[in-house]
DNA sequence: AACTGATTAAAGCAAGCGCTTGACACAATC
DNA sequence: GATTGTGTCAAGCGCTTGCTTTAATCAGTT
């Protein structure tokens, strides 16, 4: 009984492996369930017996990272919320309780591949694949939205609006890691070094939240 | 023969309009050339006979409008440099340079496709894609990276490229206008509205590049 | 030893893919 | 008025796609 587990859940979780890894190098629309199953050393049948699809294989990968990563990142929130005894939260400590868990140093390869993965799937436009993320991401979008809204009480809704959409971006582009700045500026600099991210960027986001209100378009 | 060459380029045009609206809706990989030549209202060889494959014709797309846009930014980049004497220009005036034309109200909606497009292309793992886009920008990526390394020159390289990859990922962003925010702030407010992308994107921008540097990891 | 339920494997189906073909239309050229 | 060059068209080629089918395998139970 616990060996039969143990084998199938192996296969399993073999095939999420490999294709976290292959839709974060060539999209998911550009790899087929016959690679994917070839690469776990799988038969194409197992993909489907396993999760039904192509695309709840898609969303099985994103579960298994997202489900923790955000948990984590809504206790982070709440507990910024919590120490500023329901006032106005510290902006950077917010900002890192976002962004800290998807921008640190990933524990191995699994994770390294869903960091480019999940950056890369966040502008795909193909509809399965947008209704995954938006699902995935819904509730920890909401407390972040909240808790910088307390945390940058001066700006209006809309501006507000503007300004997480700036986090966003950087955030994702960093993660997506697409390579098109180091022709630019050498390659002794990466995206994914998780160092540059956590220190460089979180100060630059934290300045442009910070910003004076630029107000209103007359 | 002036008539044969209107005809002839009708459907050319006709061909790239179709597919920068289908590229930017569902993505490269998921527009089949059978489906842009149906709403073009021409015949699938008319794509092969025009263009020679789908990579070039996607390849045609992008060169339509960037050629342009991009000779715009770096003639305003150029100016902002002289504009300083060559000493040190201003950041928002070398942040508009490079984003104002990528970001502004478009005249059609070709531009419209085209500014989604262009967003969510630029974290396409295809490396037909890639290439594309590679090719594409590399001229405007260092003339950028050149100006506004001497608007900052407190900077020092890697936290340079930190701040340009922040810039870069919300400018792209927005241009992406993956429409994920619209739920959580509410759908009054879109990244597709050209004044607010640049009246408070801008802010943001030159508010994070103007930070104090945040010195070397330790 | 027969049975059961969970997996795996080989083969293939219908549909869709990028691209090519050969015939044809038509204005410009000679 | 035959020829040429340009563009369009219906048809289809060879291949790949996601997914299914059918049969085999294997551990655990009876």
């Amino acid at each position: 009984m616990k060996q039969v587990q143990d084998v199938a859940s192996d296969t399993r979780e073999r095939l999420m492996d490999v294709a976290e890894r292959l839709f974060a190098e060539r999209g998911y629309s550009n790899v087929p369930t016959r690679m994917i199953a070839e690469e776990a050393s799988a038969n194409t049948a197992a993909v489907h017996y396993h999760f039904g699809s192509k695309e709840r294989l898609l969303e099985a990968v994103f579960h298994r990272r997202l489900e923790p990563m955000n948990r984590e990142r809504i206790a982070k929130i709440k507990e910024a919320m919590a120490a500023s005894g329901n006032g106005r939260p510290d902006v950077e400590v917010v900002l890192r309780a976002f962004i800290e868990p998807t921008l640190r140093k990933p524990r191995d390869d699994g994770e390294r591949a869903f960091r480019l993965l999940s950056g890369r799937a966040s502008t795909d436009p193909n509809p399965e694949v947008k209704r995954i993320l938006f699902q995935a991401y819904d509730e920890v979008a909401r407390a972040f939205a909240d808790a910088i809204a307390k945390a940058c009480p001066e700006l209006s809704t809309e501006e507000l609006f503007w300004r997480v959409a700036c986090v966003y971006g950087a955030m994702l582009y960093i993660r997506a890691d697409n390579g098109r700045l180091q022709p630019v500026f050498g390659k002794e600099f990466s995206l994914s070094d998780p160092e540059g991210a956590l220190r460089y960027a979180i100060a630059f986001m934290r300045a442009g939240m910070q910003a004076p209100p630029a107000g209103p378009v007359d």
